[in-house]
DNA sequence: GGTTTGACCCTAA
DNA sequence: ATTAGGGCCAAAC
């Protein structure tokens, strides 16, 4: 685990109560460019304690749930996002929330 | 050890 | 509007 990942989770704790934001974005807040944003993905894949930290408030830029990590999956995101409030609609099989509720 | 692979995004054509 | 390519950094191979 490097420094570079605590900023990402430092990032990500700042997004608000019922709000998401995109990858790109937590890279920006976390002090890299904005293409680094698949940093952020292994970030989170390696997440250390996924009760603590609102991981399920970070998707991709569409709004979509890309989420392929076994321990948690998009069904866990997608109820932890209700939760809050959030309404995740479905398309194609897949999650979405709109885009009103980005950050 | 170098090389490849990602929970992705931006820019240019 | 859609597509192609480069970039970012840590793991896995």
């Amino acid at each position: 685990m490097s420094e570079n990942f605590q900023r990402i989770y430092a990032a990500v704790a700042q997004i608000p109560h019922g709000k998401v934001t995109s990858y790109g974005s937590v890279a920006i807040m976390a002090g890299y460019t904005a293409s680094a944003a698949r940093v952020v993905g292994w970030a989170l894949k390696a997440l250390p304690d996924a009760d603590t930290i609102p991981w399920q408030r970070v998707v991709n830029r569409e709004g979509y749930l890309t989420i392929v990590n076994p321990r948690v999956d998009a069904l866990e995101q997608r109820r932890r996002l209700e939760d809050e409030g959030i309404v995740v609609e479905e398309v194609d099989g897949l999650f979405r929330v709109p885009k009103q509720y980005f950050l």
